[in-house]
DNA sequence: TTGACTCTATATCAGCCCGATATATACTGC
DNA sequence: GCAGTATATATCGGGCTGATATAGAGTCAA
């Protein structure tokens, strides 16, 4: 799954920018499972736009860059389709926390507090973020998703609050 | 944390080639918060072979390329404390597979449980591969990452077990 | 009111990483 | 005898990340 196909998913929601499709995956749903920044989205869009997935319009705006609302063709909803049907990459996980604590018994104390500390706190941000929206009106895959989300941060906040102590030495 | 300082971690736990190293990040314990190949374990380690954060003793065998077996030096593993004292990236994830159970009613239902079912066995298969290893002599971070990884495995288990229903209609 | 900060909106670029590929031999199981 | 796997090295193209650049409008506290 390459950020063109990143995209044309964003683009199946409904019509867009590429500065709306990055927040849709730094801090919209794409964010729990596949973030992507500025520097993949618009190469990807200029991409698509050559091959024919997707079309452009450009909207002129009073001080600021032309707006480039980007929208699917039955083209590029095809190609979407067709790479979901393919066989998919294991998930990656990249965790420069889990890393670190792996060496717990070479950091100090102090710094695995604050390790620890800091984590707990990330995981109860992410689940914050996925609370906030309503899923009622959301598709099944979506609602399933969301659910998943919140249940793999909840037992993240779990499983470091009850096994803290094993890194922690009491003063 | 960049490949250098994930080979410098690996070399805290004694001496070893670019093989082994790739072996404890592809299917050892790295495996599960940090993979990394070839491609960036041996342009690493040259790089860190010039900067003389590791040695290399070259040992000749028979009909295959020189063993080239790397230890840490001093300076080394002061890199690698320094590293894990500075501020930490967040944790990043890329599932394919949950991308596309995002867009499920937009699949064949037959596609559906095909990608629950390989989903489900992929998480079997790596909290089966943390069960084997006997966590008794290891240092208390190495404890409690190893139990943090497989409470996540079963906790996706559970969740995709009694929640694919919502995805799955009834025939 | 002024300065700092954030938001909308585009785009590029260096450096790093991933997966595939190449090379060579030995062992293991059918 | 042959296919497949394991040991052991290394490179390379294409893709991705994070930083940087540009630019005006809105927000908010000192």
């Amino acid at each position: 799954m390459d950020t063109k196909i990143l995209c044309l998913g964003a683009l199946t929601m409904g019509a867009a920018t590429g500065y709306e499709i990055r927040k849709i995956c730094e801090e919209g749903p794409f964010a729990h499972f596949h973030a992507s920044s500025f520097g993949s989205i618009y190469p990807a869009l200029n991409k698509l736009l050559e091959e024919g997935l997707v079309v452009c319009t450009q909207h002129a705006q009073d001080g600021r860059p032309d707006k480039k609302v980007y929208a699917l063709t039955e083209a590029g909803r095809a190609v979407f389709l067709e790479a979901l049907s393919q066989p998919l990459a294991p998930d990656r996980r990249r965790s420069d926390y889990t890393f670190a604590l792996f060496f717990g018994h070479m950091l100090e104390p102090g710094r695995v507090q604050e390790l620890l500390d800091s984590y707990l706190k990330s995981f109860h941000t992410r689940a914050e973020c996925i609370k906030g929206v309503d899923p009622s009106t959301f598709p099944p895959g979506q609602r399933f998703v969301f659910g998943f989300g919140q249940a793999m941060y909840h037992a993240a906040i779990t499983y470091i609050t009850s096994h803290r102590h094993l890194l922690e030495k009491e003063p």
